[in-house]
Order: structure tokens, then sequence, then C-alpha cells
DNA sequence: TATTATTTACTAAAGATGTAGTAATTGGAG
DNA sequence: CTCCAATTACTACATCTTTAGTAAATAATA
């Protein structure tokens, strides 16, 4: 299994252009990250293989240029990261995460609502 | 303001015992980690340093010993943290982690029904 | 008080991260 | 096919992280 280390900002914002364009060029990549995350096409290269080493990429070479993409999906990672983050900052603890977002007021009306709905939808299919 | 640059695991136990102990010295805080996070003495030493370099410790010297004790609540650096982890994995959006909550089925049936009490309790207050 | 144990201050070194340059190769425009 | 541009492979290097050792100072104990 590729390992599950966690992805610093720029190893995130690099792997969620993969997933959502699928295999890619490292060109392409470079091309798209958003303004704050610009850095020399090479810096990219480099985090690029980095992410190959880390087992989250795979390497593909078509004729003589490189293509890489994800091994995981972002559901996947996304798993690795809510848990690992869970367990470092919330003892591990899913409710404890979800009683901090109500309370916190990081969650606004329309978004409380969504999730009342999303807990309607839960318990219906429960039932 | 304390920087709020997001703390590694090690960083976060040891964090976490001072926020239950509060002014603590060194030794204290190397005993009561847990099994998986047991360093040599001087390595906590050098992380309690470090998280005093950072602004998340101040350090008193009481005669000639060393105590340390948190700079900012334990509920601050929660959302720093979370703030931060949101902004990386979920673009932001707390809504969408909490989608990711309920749809993961990593909360069970209790901590879902305590989420509704809370949602409850929020909207009582709001009215 | 003499000796042992602990604590502090400092230093160190390997590995990870962030950033990018350069040489060589390959691709593409005339 | 030739020349310029892009790409690849490799190297570099400063900083941060993780880990801990050592020497000197201080505390505790016999």
């Amino acid at each position: 299994m590729p390992n599950s280390q966690t992805m610093t900002p720029l190893e995130w914002e690099i792997m969620k252009l993969f997933w959502k364009h699928g295999k890619t060029s490292i060109r392409k990549i470079a091309d798209k990250l958003p303004e704050s995350y610009q850095r020399a096409y090479t810096t990219i290269q480099t985090y690029v293989e980095r992410l190959v080493d880390k087992g989250l990429l795979q390497k593909e070479k078509k004729g003589k240029i490189n293509l890489y993409e994800p091994v995981i999906r972002e559901q996947t990672a996304l798993h690795h990261e809510t848990e690992s983050f869970v367990r470092r900052a919330f003892n591990g603890s899913f409710s404890r995460l979800s009683g901090y977002l109500i309370k916190s007021g990081k969650l606004s009306e329309d978004e409380i609502e969504e999730l009342q709905l999303m807990i309607d939808h839960y318990r219906e299919k429960k039932s």
C-alpha cells in the first residue's frame, strides 16, 4: 500500500491537479498551479518525482516524455489525511471534531442546514 | 501573536501534556508521554526549547530549574490547526469536511445522534 | 561534604523539505 | 536537417526536523 504520510500544502496542490486531470505531464501541472503555489518548473519536477518516490504517483514513459498519474484516489488520500489529523488534534475522536465544528461557529447557518440534511438522509437509509 | 505554524505529531503530544498539566518541567512531560512518543530526555528537551522558539511555550526559571507553560490555549491552537488542515485538504470548506465525516461512516450512530443534539442546541440559542 | 544523579546548555548529524540550476537529450519550427 | 525551445536527469544547497550525545552546573543522597 502506498504509504500514508501526511502531505505538505504544495504536495496536496499538485496531487489535487493530478486527481482532477488524470495522467498528465509536469508542464501541465506547473501551469495550472494557483498563483501562490507557482514555483520554478524544476521545483515542481522535484516535487513530482518525490511524490513518485513516496508512492503517490506513478511514472510512465510515453515515448521519451514522462507522464504521471495518481496511485490512490482522492477519497482515499482524504481518508488518510483526515484520520491522521483527527488522531493528532482530536485524540482520534471524529465526534469531538464534529462537535468542535459546530461549536466553533465555523459553519454558516446554511452549512448547518446542509449538515442536517445529510444527517436526515443518513438516517433514512439506516432505517 | 504566537505564530500558527502547523505542529508535528510529537509537538502536539507535548503541547497536550502542557495544556493538561500547566506549568511543568521537561522531566514531567518526558515521563508522561505515551509509549509511542517516548524519546530520549534530551530529545524532548530539544522539542520543548523549539516550541519556546516558536512562541508556543514560555520558559521561566524557577531558581535554577526551568519550567515551561503554554502561551496559547488548546482551543486556540485547535482553531489554527483545524483551519490549516481544512484549507489544505478540503479547500477551506468546513461543510465539505462535515459532509465527509457523515458520509465516511466515521461517525457511529451515537455520534451522529450527538451531532444532532448539538445542532438542535445551536439552533435553540440562535432563535 | 563527597559522590551520584539530574538538569541545562550546547553541539551534532542524518534525513526531509523547499527551492532551483545545469548539462544533455529530445521535440518542434522553419 | 538545423537550430531553438522544452524536457529530463542529475546535482546542489540552505533550512527544518528528528534524534540524541556531551560537558558543565546543580541537586540529592549517603
